[in-house]
RNA sequence: GUGAGCGUAGCUCAGCCGGUAGAGCAUCGGUCUGUGGAACCGAGGGUCGUGGGUUCAAAUCCCAUCGCUCACCCCA
């Protein structure tokens, strides 16, 4: 009993207090409304899936599954993993819920946190958060592809992210792709004594991740790879052709990048990622792209889909690295009662005030009028409602303007209609 | 999983050629009994990350360990 040890968050894991969780709940509501105007929808997925979810669909050999999710036995002995992304949630319910009968494409999107077990650094942490889109259906027009990513930026314009940078690409199809992956791999094998030790074993075990190498010396040799914009299949090359022209269309910046790859197995043809400032080396707060065969993968009918996922952590951090501050709402009205005789007026009133919207504070127990002033002055509040016996007598109540210690008495009745008034004002 | 840097009060840090733990800010109280932000006075708050070693004596020197941070890796 003696011995008490500390209890701390769990490493890669954090409290978000306020003031920041107003900034957090302030980007998230900006996404909703955002894509709300796009015809998202907002869907709730669990938090944990069968294991099998993510390793069919993310793949169970990419490090996402093989070494970075949280699984665990439930009392069943079935096997349960916290989810890592929720992609492959998102194509599960479309399926159980018989979502390909709806009209039109099918448009959703989620926020929440996503785990995953890797060493946390600069906005990377065990359990973070992400902002997704999906958008499932029978069509693959590139137009939906460029509709996402204009959906995207408008968001990111919105709240204010600096220098953001959108980069795409396409990596092919089913068709494609293998055949450009065993070309890629072929020349890998003849400069293989010039990589290092990473992009030697990823030759035979996933060659498009050598592309992702930031080491120096590796570069120029990368270079002179052959690119997949070049072995694209005819229908991949004019799906990517015709996307850029859709950019282009809605005046979205982008710049093509032959090197970016995706992490994830499901990804298909288009693929995208956007930068921002005030990062530290893990500066994508991005990521998404095109899975036209992960329905059919899962089960479902055969189904093209594309969406993305926001790191909300590394948009909040850019957010805060630009300075961006948000004037908090904060409390309105704080009531100060004098003693005993007059606190079951200032109970009621601050209901009343509270029934009207108004953010109130209520001292819990008597205190010095010059030190309850004092308080609702750090408290932040706007007013102080001023209860002493004069006022229980007559009925009119005394309410102080902290910015300019004006003064002014008003009936209940008059006082909310007041309140109203200068909250509308004041724009607060 | 690998590497580097850093651990003293809630926060920012001082003390570190060994000699019984400090400041500023913050918090709480007082000066101040119906009118705030200031000033002044005072209080609470620390197993100096943890364990071991050297020593008469360790926040200080040595070893180990844990934690945090950043980078590799991976990715949002």
């Amino acid at each position: 009993m003696t011995e008490k040890k500390q209890i701390r968050a769990i490493k890669g894991t954090r409290d978000i207090l306020p003031p920041d969780s107003a900034l957090w709940n302030w980007f998230e509501r900006s996404a909703r409304e955002v894509f709300e105007t796009y015809g998202f929808r907002d869907i709730r997925l669990p938090i944990f899936e069968q294991t099998d979810l993510f390793a069919r669909s993310i793949g169970a050999d990419t490090d996402v599954v093989g070494k970075e999710m949280y699984t665990f036995e439930d009392r069943d002995d079935s096997s349960i993993s916290l989810r890592p992304e929720a992609t492959a949630s998102v194509a599960r319910a479309y399926i159980e819920h018989g979502m390909h009968t709806l009209p039109g494409n099918v448009k959703l999107y989620y926020m929440g946190p996503m785990f995953r077990r890797e060493r946390p650094q600069k906005g990377r942490y065990r359990q973070f958060y992400q902002v997704g889109a999906e958008i499932l259906g029978q069509s693959d027009a590139p137009a939906i592809d460029a509709e996402a990513l204009e959906m995207l930026m408008v968001l990111f314009e919105r709240v204010g992210l600096a220098q953001t940078k959108l980069y795409v690409n396409s990596i092919g199809c089913k068709d494609c792709r293998p055949k450009y992956v065993e070309l890629l791999r072929e020349e890998l094998r003849n400069v293989k004594d010039k990589l290092g030790a990473d992009s030697q074993r990823r030759i035979e075990t996933n060659p498009l991740r050598v592309l992702d190498s930031k080491l120096p010396e590796e570069q120029s040799i990368i270079e002179e790879l052959p690119r997949i914009s070049d072995h694209l299949c005819e229908a991949c090359r004019q799906h990517f052709a015709t996307l850029q022209q859709e950019l282009s269309l809605r005046g979205i910046a982008y710049e093509q990048n032959w090197r970016l790859v995706r992490g994830l197995d499901y990804y298909t043809r288009t693929t995208f990622e956007v930068t921002a400032a005030g990062l530290g080396s893990q500066n994508a707060v991005c990521g998404g792209g095109r899975y036209d065969g992960l329905v059919e993968l899962l089960g479902g009918h055969p189904t093209k889909g594309i969406g993305f996922a926001i790191g909300t952590d590394r948009v909040i951090l850019s957010l805060q690295e630009g300075e961006k501050r948000l004037s908090m709402p904060g409390l309105a009205v704080f009531v100060a009662w004098m003693n005993s005789a007059t606190y079951p007026t200032a109970v009621k009133i601050a209901r009343t005030l509270r029934d009207a919207g108004f953010s109130v504070e209520l001292l819990p127990e008597e205190m010095k009028f010059k030190k309850s002033l004092g308080l609702a002055d750090r408290l932040g509040a706007r007013y102080v409602l001023i209860i002493g016996e004069d006022e229980v007598a007559s009925g009119n109540f005394t309410l102080k303007r902290l910015s300019d210690r004006e003064q002014k008495k008003f009936s209940d009745s008059a006082l909310i209609e007041y309140l109203q008034l200068e909250g509308r004002g004041s724009g607060a």
